[in-house]
DNA sequence: GGTAGCACTCACATTGTGTGAGTGCCAAGC
DNA sequence: GCTTGGCACTCACACAATGTGAGTGCTACC
């Protein structure tokens, strides 16, 4: 028995699942795919296959369904990334460089990735740990608060208010600016603490808690996990295709989407490499609500590498290739834009 | 027949319907409440709301369920608002102060209305147009890059980026910074036109352009009506409780949802009074996805009146007066945070 | 106007039956 | 030793038939 044709009928099987949403059988799989063999070779395969754990039945008179190791297999070994057309590639660049802005980027990102899986989509703003900062800027509001304003390189922009122990001095204040976009200006955050101690030695003992105050807000606000932003798009698609993939219990699932924690840690579970694509599927996802959906996410970055990352979240019956390549696509347009502007 | 009693009966078949979320016949209807009649006579009077298209038989041998002009009704003449008890506002208060900037402000507020309604949550960033500026920051970004970062009394921070004709000079920048800040400070978007014409004027003809380009963004940044941004929470409370709600129309309603242009219709509709709750029921909508939804929504503002909205959205047989309390003891929180900071 | 009684309607749950897709296994064939 | 055709078996699902009960509308009576 060939292993080969044992892996070509768990393509097919995969492939067919996922465009039927049924459970496939043998006669079914030999009418749509050349495989040479009859049907009862087929039943031979499936059954080792589903010995071997790749398939199952869902009742015993009902044809096979991949399992999540199943699907492991055909994503690591049976799929061709399929290249996106050129006219798609267009679509998305000429979409993403209209973007006016950070927020307009992500928003645009998180859209598209949604549009072209027909997936719920998930975008991380670019993490502040990995960019550098390009500008502090201070602005005073009433008389005891301070509007601190952090600019990155990636175009974020993060603001806290500080409220100050004396009146604030406007003399002092753009001084402390002068000072403190010298010290940071291209650093990163983990760069910050080295560069920021002794800053208050250049000021007087009477402003050392001032001085103080802004470099500790400035520390936590780079530093806060809570800050690694993720935007999402594209719910509505799983009531669509889900309301007949999920079932009921799609709302166990939303509720995975709307806490952010779940999501940021999958997502920093997965970051291993920034270029390639990874996918976690069904239970490997480590989540209850989760048990029947399937991640596959990416990284993009600047220049100086990634920076974050994005992702599309459908059932584990999902078109990985074609997920896969929509991902990778908008990542590198991402990439490019982050790096052009 | 008593017109008064025929009105008990239409608040007893709403609050009952809304209770179990099931059709409310008319034996079912004496044994819940007093209403010192029998079954028979209930019938009479639920066929005359019937009659005036108060309430609805789903099918021949089913009780009676509301139409979205018995809750019309029910909310404009029968709800009495039931205030919150003193820990919940408490609870409330506590939360919301514990934010550290707008957007922790509205994340925070959007969720608590999700947790407090059981319902899908909305919040309105506070309007540029209504917000006065605070204070406009120019900083350079390369040699021709411009960043313009607009910062509001309501404590937005708004951003674009600008390409300039030529290579930035510092000291124009800088002069420009002051000059903008003086003409801008606490003036509201409409009034700026008037204040920034003339602008150009205190500058050398080489940089007019700059200036020209610089007031330009200032003005569509505030202009632009897709700023007047909006946020949601509690999306999964649709398919826990909607699930048996809406049954499986749950996808045109995220659809909805998730067009923030249709959000933002609704709300500004409702934009009637900043203290009043205002309630949309069912096709008062005006949107075939929210049929079968009802929107509750308030002004929230700082002391110089309204700035944005709040609301709950839930399916039409929702607890009206709990949400209604709900979504006006945020916004008067919200209201009082903003008029603090 | 309110009430009791009664015939009528009709959704829904329950049960029973038939059908067909799909399987597993075995013996024969290349 | 794979592969294949044949065959008995399983079982979800669709469909029809039946029974039950909640609820109504109507009418005659108080």
């Amino acid at each position: 028995m060939s292993d080969d044709r044992r892996l070509d009928v768990l393509r097919a099987i995969v492939e067919d699942y996922v465009a039927t949403r049924e459970p496939v059988g043998s006669r079914a799989l030999v009418e749509r795919h050349v495989l040479g063999v009859s049907p009862a070779t087929i039943r031979n395969d499936m059954a080792a296959l589903e010995e071997a754990g790749y398939i199952a039945q869902p009742h015993t008179s009902a044809g096979r369904v991949p399992t999540d190791k199943g699907y492991r297999v055909f994503v690591d070994r049976l799929t061709t990334v399929k290249p996106l057309s050129a006219a798609e590639r267009r679509a998305i660049g000429s979409f993403l460089e209209d973007a006016v802005d950070l927020d307009d980027v992500v928003d645009r990102s998180v859209r598209l990735i949604a549009q072209l899986t027909q997936q719920v989509a998930v975008v991380q703003y670019p993490s502040l740990r990995r960019s550098a900062l390009r500008h502090v800027e201070l602005v005073p509001v009433g008389q005891r608060h301070l509007l601190v304003v952090l600019i990155t390189d990636t175009g974020r922009v993060e603001q806290r208010t500080l409220e100050t122990d004396a009146e604030i001095d406007e003399v002092v204040i753009a001084r402390l600016r002068v000072q403190l976009n010298v010290s940071v200006a291209g650093r990163r955050p983990s760069e910050l603490p080295a560069a920021l101690t002794g800053l208050a030695a250049a000021f007087e003992p009477a402003h050392a808690s001032l001085v103080a105050s802004v470099v500790s807000v400035i520390e936590e606000t780079l530093a806060q996990e809570s800050e690694e932003r993720v935007v999402l798009a594209g719910t509505a698609n799983l009531a669509r295709s889900g309301g007949s993939d999920f079932g009921h219990t799609l709302g166990p699932v939303l509720e995975a989407l709307e806490e952010q924690v779940v999501l940021m840690r999958l997502l920093s579970e997965m970051a291993e490499d920034e270029a390639t694509v990874s996918v976690r599927i069904g239970r490997e996802t480590q989540h209850a609500g989760l048990l029947e959906t399937s991640f596959v996410t990416t990284g993009y970055g600047d220049e100086h590498g990634a920076v974050a990352r994005v992702g599309s979240i459908g059932p584990t019956r999902m078109d990985y290739p074609g997920t896969m390549a929509a991902v990778r696509a908008v990542a590198r347009y991402l990439t490019r834009i982050l790096a052009g502007s």
